[in-house]
DNA sequence: GTGAAAGCGCTAACAG
DNA sequence: CTGTTAGCGCTTTCAC
């Protein structure tokens, strides 16, 4: 089960390199501790010549400075922490716009990940630990009490869930635009057995569920709400598939909670022998790299993760500079691909509705 | 776009919470800084009554010990640093793992992403700021120059990768025994066409597609090589897939690269109108959660990501105590589920096979 | 069992 | 432009 690679370097007692400190880089250059603080950080108050022998010397010795000594001398640490899903492609859409956004306004980030064996309170934990100056959660459980104690000791922005407490910052996409916009999308190409997979308890599936009604009784498709319980997984928009396949009169489109309810969803109705859009339309929620990923690229709802991630990272240096939570609302897009075509009987369809 | 949420809190000016120190607790507790410190570290030497006026004063006042001023003060750090890619399923399983693993051996985790906006030096860069003892890196590209680099300034475990360079430690599954335990779990079923969507350029699948051939000539079935074009996305799945397909004799079984790739080749071969397992047989590889995700639940080749994150672990501390590098291989495990069964001409290929 | 003193690696204030 | 002094928050001797 395991056996030794050729092992030519040093063997035996621990020889692990002794790590060049500043002090070090300073005596072999042949100045001062704090000059070679200023080389490090790029600061003015050095010359050239200093500036160039210092940073020369620091290669050859390999010195890498520490970031943790660093940030404890500093008044700031200029650190963000970001408890995340592993598992989950929307929160990779977003750390990754995260470390993008952080780098732009100077902080670092912190991430600390929730998963099955590690909840948030842990995740969150030891960000603090870590003196992060604020906190950017990611989050699909409801713990809303938690958040709000944490957020008394430091700043803390919610992204993607709406909080009612007012210490916590909230950036969230506009859940009720975005399903506005599917709707309106699916019934211009001649929809109006428009059904929706809902995300049950998860947040924001109120928001959905509701706007979904909304749209429908404004475009006179009253008749036609068909609503089925949901949730954020693919086995749940199999689940909800299923179900609306088994109507005596099926929907020709259905909208899912997000992208992986609605891959599900795609994959039962292709089991069961439709063609997609063919037969059937389908639109996903998110914009996650799922949606691309299937090779019937699935049409969708952008989140913009983007800026999202921006003003998470915006509010986050607000609330440090001691300005107060606010909530800011992202608008999302619609991402028209594969999935979504005229219905079957499109021109019947279609001179119903105007 | 934006909107203010009531601000019932401190308005204006930066009035964030000054963080209590130790020394707050101490004074407000009327003991010296030390013994604080003991009583947070849950060391011995402190009384009883000691200890529980501590605590009691730390809770009051919110106290949280600052873990970078403890890791700069202490010898060594217990980091561990993490490099992942963000958007992978089994990095995600693997990284859940080393949580466990490393808060078993007492060390912390220290996370950095990658991914297409973010390289792996960079990522790997702001771990060794941070003072990792040691790195883990769950990698996908072949920049192996680079690891070995690194290796020399702190201790390197790649993880699911193979690395010639003895300077870095090396945990992976057996490629080999996974790919020979899929074709024979296949040959079981009565399968003698088996097939295989390999990794293309993708670490471990120059193993795979060599130990499939092997295995297929020890079972006789030389003459049903056949091995397509794939790689580890969904895409390639299909991609390789459809050329399998076209084949005027087609495949009975096939195996992809890993589970993302199986699952585009199911994907398209349930698009293309056949049934699985009942016409034909497909297996993936990982037992990422991708495997499990899909309302037909996936046979699979388990990576044990459990065994590897502690080997991982294991070794970091390893080589950390300056113990040579090795490679550790782990034993992957057939993992039967739903998408393979006996062939549609069960009867006559079982009796071929005696 | 408890406290005093020192110092981890770095940066911020100052002085020269 | 450069060096000296101090101290971030904590843990580690080592006395008492």
């Amino acid at each position: 089960m395991s056996g030794d690679a050729e092992a030519d370097q040093g063997a035996g007692e621990a020889r692990r390199m002794h790590r060049p400190t500043m002090g070090d880089v300073a005596e072999a250059a042949g100045v001062s501790r704090p000059l070679v603080s200023i080389v490090m950080r790029d600061a003015k108050g050095a010359s050239e010549a200093t500036r160039q022998r210092v940073l020369k010397v620091a290669a050859e010795l390999g010195y890498v400075p520490d970031d943790r000594a660093r940030k404890l001398r500093q008044k700031s640490s200029r650190l963000i922490g970001v408890a995340f899903w592993l598992q989950h492609p929307f929160h990779g859409d977003v750390v990754e716009q995260l470390y993008l956004a952080a780098a732009e306004q100077g902080y670092d980030l912190a991430l600390s990940a929730v998963a099955p064996t590690r909840d948030e309170s842990t995740a969150i934990e030891s960000l603090i630990r870590e003196r992060c100056e604020a906190l950017i959660v990611l989050s699909l459980k409801e713990e809303a009490k938690h958040l709000q104690t944490v957020s008394k000791r430091v700043p803390v922005i919610s992204v993607a869930r709406r909080l009612k407490e007012s210490t916590v910052g909230v950036v969230r996409g506009d859940d009720r635009a975005g399903l506005r916009m599917a709707v309106e999308h699916l019934a211009s190409l001649g929809h109006t057995r428009i059904a929706h997979i809902d995300g049950a308890r998860v947040p924001g599936s109120v928001e959905r569920r509701s706007s979904y009604r909304k749209t429908m009784q404004r475009l006179r498709f009253d008749e036609h709400i068909d609503v089925v319980l949901g949730g954020p997984t693919e086995e749940d928009g199999a689940r909800g598939m299923a179900e609306l396949l088994s109507r005596s009169v099926r929907p020709t489109a259905v909208i899912g909670f997000n992208d992986r309810c609605a891959a599900g969803a795609l994959d039962y109705a292709i089991r069961a022998g439709l063609s997609v859009p063919q037969d059937i339309s389908i639109m996903g929620y998110d914009d996650s790299r799922l949606s691309r990923r299937t090779h019937v690229q699935m049409s969708t709802i952008s989140q913009d993760t983007q800026t999202q991630a921006h003003q998470a990272v915006r509010l986050a240096i607000e609330q440090v500079n001691g300005m107060p939570a606010r909530e800011v609302i992202v608008q999302p897009q619609l991402v028209a691909r594969e999935t979504t075509a005229a219905p079957p009987d499109s021109a019947a369809e279609i001179s119903r509705r105007s």
